[in-house]
RNA sequence: GGGGUGGUAGUCUAGCCUGGUAUGAUGCUUGGUUCGGGACCAAGAGGUCGUGGGUUCAAAUCCCAUCCACCCCA
């Protein structure tokens, strides 16, 4: 609380880290004073924007066919270890109960670190024949992995998500879930959020522990690096086979279901929206999750008899509440340049501001979080206006979104030219590569090593864009199969 | 994995080298003046100086141990 009375003075470009690290606590989102790394605790302002992009994402899970379900946090070894590259890609991050009172369990008992084996169990016993499929669940929970690095969002040891688990009678179903999945981040991240995303085919070498293809949703954020915010696995029949779904078809044949999964990073995707869109008086929270989507703030003189202006006040605010709104009226004993600027390093999109003036002219000011720029409203459309406020922000937060995409993507022809992308304009460097299937990796890690941390993200998924038929890796030099994108990232 | 920084009031922080009554700001409470872009005056409350041990007449300060957190880099 205290962090947000103080005056912040950050400077977003020239120190994004820093910046980052003080709005979000200054925003009163969090405080990390848990005593426990990597675990913290989420304050009304981040958990009200948590629970609109939930919803947000719930509905189009719905949409799509999906139920929602919650599994057990809990998940024994035995269950665990089923599927083994699983097993041994998730190892080293998960928390195990080993005690049960002062009591020695005899199996250990993982935290989730994802649902796969926890999930999996059950469909094995729930899929008996072709009329059980599809199975399309849901959760939305925490899940617990033991970084050794932490930052609030970014990466955290218990964090925020969704996962969709999927099982279908036929790869071809399986194969067109992955299309429907990156749809909704399409329309979750892309349009209601105003965000800068790509998705990406991911390497062979960087797929999820257990599955066949991981397809990824990439967000650049303001210091160059890419944050991994949702990503969809094509499972194939690998943890069927492990977890023993299976399904008799109209014939009476047994096969193994294909499965997929899809896991939108709310965590992540709050981190991408703070850092894409907030600026230097702190956040800019796009209309659709704002926790709080308008503040009044009363404008009182000191000679003046306050009654009318607190009651206009009063009025309105209930008036936005019957309209669906959240409204906050800021009463308290600050004087307006403070309220002002607490309510703009909270990023609520629109601000009420009423005082002798506007009460004589019936009528309101109204102020937008990203442009600071006032307009003058009638008493009678202020709902519509501010709707449409908010519409006009969230147009101008996406345009700057794709505007700023589209500059910091740049061809590379090589190492050096990958390198000067990365360190000076801060985004992807697009190049031709030898391949992303295994024979590639060599050169994806040359590549690493010799851009400081360049990772190969992918392949584009959705643009068809394919080496001409001389090009060659920008790494090896042998012929290139791929073009693929370059970037740090988080 | 490697490195760095720090733990003193709700918050930020000075003091530590050179041991001797705990510094300032902010926030909070009360009263008053203010209020259209981070107001001001006055009074007041608020502290196991991370924890444990040692040295000493005396430890926030010196020594040893330990816990915890934060940040940066691969």
């Amino acid at each position: 609380m205290a962090m947000a009375e103080k005056e912040f003075k950050k400077d977003k470009n020239k120190d994004f880290s820093d910046w980052y690290n003080t709005v979000i606590y200054a925003a009163d989102l969090v405080d990390n004073r848990y005593n426990v790394q990597g675990f913290i605790v989420h304050k009304p302002m981040a958990m009200r924007s948590f629970k609109k992009m939930y919803a947000i994402f719930e509905k189009e899970l719905e949409k799509d066919g999906h139920q929602p379900s919650l599994f057990p946090t809990v998940i024994p070894e035995e269950n665990f270890e089923l599927e083994k590259k699983h097993a041994e890609g998730f190892v080293a991050d998960v928390f195990w109960i080993t005690e049960r009172g002062s009591e020695k369990l005899k199996r250990k008992l993982a935290l989730r670190p994802t649902s796969e084996t926890a999930m999996y169990q059950m469909y094995s016993l729930w899929v008996r024949d072709h009329t059980d499929l599809p199975v399309k669940l849901y959760q939305s929970c925490t899940v617990f992995r033991n970084e050794s690095e932490t930052s609030p969002f970014l990466r955290g040891r218990e964090f925020l998500w969704i996962e969709a688990h999927d099982a279908f009678a036929t790869e071809k179903e399986s194969k067109e879930q992955i299309a429907k999945d990156m749809g909704i981040s399409a329309r979750v991240l892309g349009e209601r959020l105003a965000l800068p995303f790509m998705f990406f085919d991911r390497p062979k070498w960087d797929t999820f522990p257990g599955a066949e293809h991981t397809y990824a949703t990439d967000i650049l954020l303001p210091d160059g690096k890419t944050l991994q915010v949702a990503s969809t696995h094509l499972l194939g029949q690998n943890f069927a086979k492990a977890f023993n779904v299976k399904f008799k078809d109209a014939e009476n044949n047994e096969h193994f279901v294909h499965q997929t999964c899809y896991g939108p990073g709310i965590w992540r995707i709050m981190a991408a929206v703070i850092a894409v869109h907030g600026d230097d008086r702190g956040l800019v929270m796009p209309p659709s999750i704002a926790p709080i989507d308008v503040v009044i703030v009363p404008i009182i003189k000191s000679k003046a008899d306050p009654t009318a202006i607190v009651d206009k006040c009063r009025k309105l605010k209930d008036e936005l509440i019957e309209a669906g709104l959240s409204v906050e009226l800021d009463l308290s004993d600050k004087t307006p340049g403070f309220k002002y600027a607490q309510w703009e390093m909270k990023g609520v999109p629109v601000r009420v501001e009423i005082g002798e003036k506007e009460v004589a002219e019936s009528r309101v000011t109204l102020a937008a979080r990203d442009t600071k720029q006032r307009r003058q409203v009638s008493d009678k459309s202020v709902v519509q206006e501010i709707r449409k406020l908010g519409e006009e922000m969230a147009a101008r937060l996406k345009k700057n979104a794709d505007d700023y995409l589209v500059a910091h993507v740049k061809d590379a022809e090589s190492i050096d030219e990958i390198k000067e992308i990365l360190d000076k304009t801060r985004g992807y460097a697009r190049v031709n590569i030898h391949s992303v299937e295994m024979d590639g990796k060599e050169c994806a890690d040359t590549l690493q090593f010799e851009t400081k941390g360049g990772k190969v993200r992918g392949v584009r998924i959705g643009k068809d864009e394919k080496p001409s038929g001389d090009a060659k890796c920008v790494v090896c030099g042998k012929p290139a199969k791929h073009v693929v994108y370059i970037a740090r990232q988080y």
